[in-house]
Order: C-alpha cells, then sequence, then structure tokens
DNA sequence: TGACTCATGTCAGTATCCTGACATAGGTTG
DNA sequence: CAACCTATGTCAGGATACTGACATGAGTCA
C-alpha cells in the first residue's frame, strides 16, 4: 500500500475512470439481489423513458454492441419483460411488459439510493455544475472521435 | 435515432459512464497503432510513478482483477518491458526496464493528446472543480461500499 | 426504375475478464 | 510461541462481451 495519494490523483482522467468503476461496482452490488446487472437496468431505463426502442438503438445507449443486447434482449423476452412484436420494416421496435415495468421500479430504487449516496457530499450547484463539465467532455471526445 | 436529448441527459450517473465510456474509445483508439491497450497503459503509468508496485497493488490500480494483471505482466516481462527479480516476501516487486519506459513515452504523449482533447471546453476553474467533484464521488461511494 | 450506400438484426468464433479455489507469507493477538 | 487472520501469487473453469461476416430493408441519386 505504501502512500496512497499520488499525482496520479491529480488526472481528470484517471479519476473519471476511478468514479465511474466505484459507481459500476456500487450499482452491481444492489442490483445483484434483484437479479440484474448494470446493463439489464439500462435496458430497461431506456425503453421506460422512450418506448419502442430497438435494438440497435438500446446498444448505444447501454454502451454495448448490437450483439451483446440482442442477446440480453432475447433473454427478457424468454422472461417476459419486453416484448417484440411487429416488425418495422427491419427494425424491431421494444416494449415493457408490465413485468418488466415492475422489475425496473424496483431497480430504479435501488439505484436512486446510489446516486444520492454519491452526491452526497456535493451542493445543487456542484451537481449542475458537473453536468455541465461532463457533457462538455463528451461533446469534445465524440466531436474527433474519428480522427 | 428520432430524438436524442432526453431525461437520461440529467442524470449524473448516466453522463459519469458515458463520459468515461467516450474516454475509453478515445484513448483505445490511439492506444492501438502503438500496440497498447488502456489496461497496459495504466499498468506503465503506474510504475512509472511508483517504482516496485506489486501485482496486486498494480490491478487496483488498472481496475481489474490481479489474474487479469498477472497475464498482463507476463506478457510484459516476456516483451522485455517489465522486469520482476527478488520476491521480498511473497510480494514480486515489477520494475519498468529502458524498453518499457520508451513505450510509456510515447504513449503518454498520446493518451495527454486525448485529454487536452476531453478539457478543452473547459476553464481551468472548472477543471479544478471537475478534481473536486469526481474525488467527492469516489469517496463517498467507496465509504458504504460493504454496506 | 435500378444501382448504390447505409443501418439493422443475426450467426459463429474468439478474446477478454472474472469467479472460485488453493497454498503460502506476514502480521497480530492470546 | 502458536493460532489466527489477512493478503498475495497462481491455477483452472466459466461467463461475458467483442470482432468479423452475412443477408435484408430503407433511403438516395442518377
Amino acid at each position: 500500500m505504501s502512500q496512497d495519494g499520488v499525482d496520479l490523483n491529480t488526472s481528470l482522467g484517471y479519476l473519471l475512470k476511478e468514479a465511474s468503476s466505484a459507481l459500476r461496482v456500487a450499482m452491481e452490488e444492489v442490483l445483484r439481489p434483484l437479479g440484474m446487472n448494470v446493463t439489464h437496468y439500462a435496458c430497461l431505463e431506456l425503453l421506460a423513458q422512450r418506448e419502442g426502442l430497438s435494438n440497435s438503438e438500446l446498444a448505444r445507449g447501454a454502451f454495448v454492441t448490437r450483439q451483446t443486447m440482442n442477446v440480453l434482449l432475447q433473454a427478457l423476452e424468454r422472461d417476459g419483460e419486453v416484448t417484440r412484436e411487429a416488425p418495422v420494416g427491419k427494425v424491431l421496435p421494444t416494449r415493457l411488459t408490465p413485468k418488466g415495468r415492475q422489475n425496473l421500479e424496483k431497480a430504479t430504487a435501488a439505484v436512486r439510493s446510489v446516486e444520492l449516496r454519491m452526491l452526497a457530499g456535493l451542493t445543487n450547484d456542484e451537481q449542475s455544475t458537473a453536468l455541465h463539465i461532463l457533457r462538455s467532455m463528451i461533446h469534445s471526445l465524440r466531436d474527433s472521435d474519428n480522427a
């Protein structure tokens, strides 16, 4: 262990990864008792906010590939949490079932408690500043993605 | 695609994941031509900042398991980027070779350019605020990790 | 209308990382 | 000193996500 505070603690990139990792661990922790993982939860949350998203759209929103999201959706459909009925062309719009919506509710509560814990030491001003900063970072990184 | 800006964009947790994902993608992009990935780079950077770190310490610093870091270190040792000589008890301190240090230099430059791009739209004040905010989040999440 | 381009859903194969388990070294406590 | 507990390095096995590739539907342009 030796020391704990080194130069790396002044790197925004490293801290970003560390924070994201800590958040992921905390979320997995509260979602495991509910039989969910982060991708599973993200998928349901996305569907709750925008009904009828396609497989590809969900994949982008959850930061996984189409293939990964596809196997997840197959499992969710098998478990009766979502339905994928009428193909619009080649696109398969997905919708939450009552069961899926119910599962999501418990998960949302669990995840919200984690978010509140994460924001505990921050003022409202700091929170909105954080939103602004993160949006700026994302925008700057995406812009020259193809550089 | 339909709309792009939804309610999810006000969730700090989601934006954190999005930013981290974008940063990871951008880093992988610039590291690939150098024959590195993010974990590989993180390992070398950690060793440059603190000589003689053990496998477990490196794993924690790079946010992977001991096993994953171990196979990476074996590969790095085989390629002559690091050395693991005198076992202190059971601990195997790792050190950078000149070759490893040289590879790291190029990688650091590449990664720094990504970080600068990420911070392009932010003032100095915003950057230090971001450091403060991320540290607070990490601290709050870690505190009750065993809850 | 026909050719072209792009995005989608899906299949197969592979790489990557993690979980579980074990023996061992170090430190602590009685 | 001995018994415990923790942390380390390592091995095997399995889960998870990704890359590559294919055929199909939608939109565009001549």
